[in-house]
DNA sequence: TTTACGATCTAT
DNA sequence: TAGATCGTAAAT
């Protein structure tokens, strides 16, 4: 497969605010099939700390938030609403727990693959949420604890084009209304300007 | 064992 | 705007 370009365990053992801002404009890639697929990363969000209250770790180490614990560079996919499987880089030294939410790629790589996984919808809807691109990449709870580092688990993050910050649009992270102040309003979520 | 609720998506 | 659908964590 060549020589890696998957960014390094290093580059995740960061502050997830950062890691966020630069994750925008690397390639999210998923060996499928013996298809590549390949992705533009475009939204984020950070996620850090047991303090942060929108975090899964908010309720400390359990069997779900152990990864997040563990060491960074490390895939986190959880399960939610009865049916969707989202997926984060873990970020941060093992023992403090801390993740970035991938919520939307642009897809370049294994088109045909990823229509036939998104079929029915149009191309804008493919992959513009955390839980439609899990979908149309094949990312499930098999996943959660792969190493994005190494190509040996099928699903890495390689060096793509970097995103000046004119294009990044920072926001409040999405779908945590009921989560108190100041967590559901800090500007953790970014995104790539359309 | 039971309950409440989701870091969402889709159709209406 | 609501229904789908089930793992997780806390309550009983």
């Amino acid at each position: 497969m060549g020589l890696s370009s998957c960014l390094p365990r290093d580059w995740y053992a960061r502050d997830p605010l950062l890691v966020a801002r630069d994750l925008l404009g690397m390639h999210l890639v998923r060996l499928l099939d013996g298809q590549v697929l390949r992705g533009v990363i475009s939204e984020t969000e950070a996620y850090r700390g047991e303090e942060d209250l929108a975090c899964h770790a908010r309720v400390g180490r359990t069997l779900r938030t152990a990864v997040m614990y563990g060491q960074p560079g490390v895939a986190y996919v959880y399960f939610t609403y009865g049916m969707h499987w989202c997926l984060n880089a873990v970020c941060l030294p093992p023992d403090f727990p801390a993740a970035v939410l991938i919520r939307a790629v642009e897809p370049v790589d294994g088109l045909a693959v990823i229509t036939a996984r998104r079929a029915g919808r149009l191309r804008a809807r493919w992959t513009d949420g955390p839980a439609k691109l899990t979908q149309a990449f094949g990312v499930d709870g098999q996943q959660n604890g792969v190493d994005l580092t190494s190509q040996a688990g099928g699903l890495w993050i390689e060096a793509g084009e970097s995103v000046p910050d004119e294009q990044v649009i920072t926001g409040p992270r999405v779908g945590i209304s009921n989560v108190p102040e100041p967590w559901r309003s800090v500007p953790w979520r970014f995104r790539v300007k359309p």
